[in-house]
DNA sequence: CATAACATGAACTAAAGTAGAACAAAATAA
DNA sequence: TTATTTTGTTCTACTTTAGTTCATGTTATG
């Protein structure tokens, strides 16, 4: 696609824009170049502008850029965006009565959520919260809840509980000998207390996201 | 794609645009750059405009925006990698009493919030709340607070508000003819009304990020 | 509404930079 | 080989950059 003097000018310009973002001038890659004459860069120049590997303001002084051909850089994408994915995850829909989450197939979409609120290895996903039943916790309706897969849960946690495989639901948790109570932060709302076998956690609250 | 002195321009715009949303005057940056006359400066910004590195409103005082693509933006691959990537803004340190947070140079860390946060072009940063006094509007101690740096407010709104140069306080805002309330949301708090002159506005609030 | 603070831009100078024609040598392809 | 493209040089023409001064708008604010 080029030929050498067209590479090593072009080698000779990546560099020098990745430093700063200061192009140099057809005077400067002369003698980068070793050439005694500019005329032979510009040729170059408008070579390699023919051919898509640079792109510049015409009559402006010093307006050179650099457009990057998807081979070089297709492998490194790759990865950075794996790495990314790790905080990539699923929004399921509303925590609302009704649903199960696990009949919910499909995904509302994706969220990206700041990667410190991962804090191990199991799966998340995100509810966005309907109601008002939370709301002296500081979880207001709309609010995105962030939740971990996981059914080691401590009293006092915020979980996603599934009663009698019917209803999901965000509340504080209180295991006693033989039941489960459900409790809310909004003294509108009724503690609930379940039998063992009724309740079953779908996950734990790890984080909360909110819009304005 | 700049010459020396743009770039110069630019970064001194970039500088002063991190610790404060107030763009300089044309003749600080004539200062700045050591020059005697606000003419070069006009037409460096020009160039910067035209080069895509920053935005302005005409006629506008003070209205200068940094554009951040410089090397990113450009190419497709990139743009992919951006998509994925969360943006990553500053974390100034606590909102509590005492310290305006233009004082603020160092920044305590770095966070990746959910794009979807960013609506526009404006800087963002992060502050952590401390205390209680927006408890009722589901705001917690402790909790990541995401704000926008703008002056543009509407009553009702979430800022960050500074009080006489010296104080930074998360209210809900109210102007009034001629006097601005900063309104708690916790009744053990009180309504402090302040003049125009005394309360500047910091930034807005777009967001919280809670994590348990 | 007056005034200070800002932004815009014309005119001019010198320096730096870009554009390209014309010709010769070297490398490459046919 | 012959033809074609690439490279290098010199020389010239022209444009932009960067700085200055001065004048003219526009906006914000008391």
């Amino acid at each position: 696609m080029l030929t050498q003097k067209q590479l090593n000018l072009f080698n000779y310009l990546k560099k020098t824009l990745e430093k700063s973002n200061v192009s140099p001038s057809y005077e400067e890659m002369k003698l980068a170049l070793g050439l005694n004459s500019k005329s032979g860069i510009h040729r170059l120049i408008k070579a390699l502008e023919e051919r898509g590997f640079i792109k510049r303001m015409h009559n402006k002084a010093r307006a050179i850029q650099i457009i990057n051909n998807e081979k070089e850089n297709r492998t490194d994408n790759k990865l950075h965006v794996l790495k990314e994915n790790k905080v990539r995850i699923n929004i399921y829909g509303k925590i609302a009565a009704g649903t199960p989450i696990e009949a919910i197939q499909h995904s509302e979409g994706y969220l990206n959520i700041p990667d410190h609120m991962i804090k191990n290895n199991n799966q998340h996903y995100a509810l966005k919260v309907s109601g008002t039943s939370m709301i002296d916790a500081g979880i207001l309706d709309g609010d995105l809840a962030i939740l971990e897969k996981t059914s080691e849960v401590n009293n006092g946690d915020i979980v996603v509980a599934l009663i009698d495989g019917q209803e999901a639901t965000l509340k504080r948790i209180r295991r006693k000998t033989n039941s489960i109570a459900l409790e809310p932060a909004n003294k509108k709302f009724e503690t609930r207390i379940f039998g063992l076998g009724r309740v079953e956690i779908q996950g734990k609250l790890v984080g909360i996201i909110r819009n304005y």
